[in-house]
DNA sequence: CTGGTCTCCTGATCGC
DNA sequence: TGCGATCAGGAGACCA
């Protein structure tokens, strides 16, 4: 996915669009990207109705968590996006055809929003409250990465014999790094991807804390890492991907020291480190 | 509980 | 040009 940075771009371009305007119409295209939490006490009731959707309601904030996304209306009903891997919201004027991959949509007076996700690993959660979506989905996400310092991380690695890449994969530890940010905070930290978690000395753990929030920050004055998919609201690449240190750069030079940088499989995932400045 | 592996899906890219 | 293999920014299910 987009990780937190592009999330949060994406936040900061959609709201000018839709923050107090009403959805007149919401329209589900693939029921199957989507659950409803309405009408009981879970797990989950698939089949979510237009009014689920927001329609009808004026849209009073979106709201943010890790990289997960809630459009939140004045009457509190609320709607969770969860881009996967290759998610979009795409703000239009014109209301020609949808894209191919659109599985939702909602029309407002002054344009339209779009999701789009051609691989399907997003979803949209609908529920009657914002607490709602807290207390069903929020609430086992980790510190926010983007205002986590080390007496939140520390705590949430101090026991986990796990490597170090793969506790901060995991949304439960910190909310909103992916494999991007994760190699880009270890580099900067200094830290190998291997090392296990819980063996990490505080001072360093501290460095790592700076580091996560350091290139987070960074990201989203760039409008977040465009590979491929990630699209903010007005359809515009991000520029981040510019100036990564390490990710996508396995065989080339490091950039402090010039050493080759290696790459492996860690966690499942591709990850690229400077087996000098992080040994 | 913990941690590792598998799996969902489409599309771009690379080597033959 | 065509085709199969491989690889992607995620995360929940499943298993030992």
């Amino acid at each position: 996915m987009p990780e937190l940075p592009e999330v949060e771009h994406l936040r900061r371009t959609l709201a000018p669009h839709i923050v107090g305007r009403r959805i007149l119409v919401a329209r589900l295209r693939r029921r199957d990207i989507c659950e409803s939490l309405h009408g009981t006490d879970l797990p989950r009731i698939r089949h979510a109705r237009p009014a689920h959707l927001l329609e009808g309601a004026i849209v009073d904030r979106l709201e943010r968590r890790g990289k997960q996304l809630a459009i939140v209306a004045t009457d509190e009903r609320s709607l969770c996006v969860q881009l996967g891997m290759t998610g979009q919201l795409l703000w239009s004027t014109r209301g020609g055809a949808p894209r191919s991959h659109t599985h939702a949509l909602w029309i407002f007076n002054e344009g339209e929003v779009h999701f789009r996700d051609p691989r399907r690993f997003g979803a949209l959660t609908c529920t009657p409250t914002f607490d709602d979506l807290v207390r069903w989905r929020w609430s086992s996400l980790g510190p926010d990465a983007l205002t986590c310092d080390a007496s939140a991380l520390g705590p949430a690695i101090a026991r986990t014999s796990r490597a170090i890449k793969a506790a901060l994969l995991d949304q439960n530890v910190v909310a909103g790094v992916g494999n991007i940010y994760a190699d880009e905070a270890l580099f900067l930290a200094g830290i190998h991807p291997q090392r296990t978690a819980r063996t990490i000395s505080p001072q360093r753990v501290e460095r790592l804390a700076n580091a996560i929030r350091t290139v987070l920050a960074r990201a989203i004055k760039q409008g977040g890492t465009t590979r491929r998919d990630y699209l903010d609201a007005d359809g515009r690449a991000g520029n981040a991907q510019h100036s990564h240190a390490v990710y996508g750069r396995a065989g080339q030079a490091c950039p402090v020291c010039t050493t080759k940088l290696r790459n492996a499989a860690v966690a499942q995932r591709t990850t690229v480190w400077c087996p000098r400045c992080q040994a």
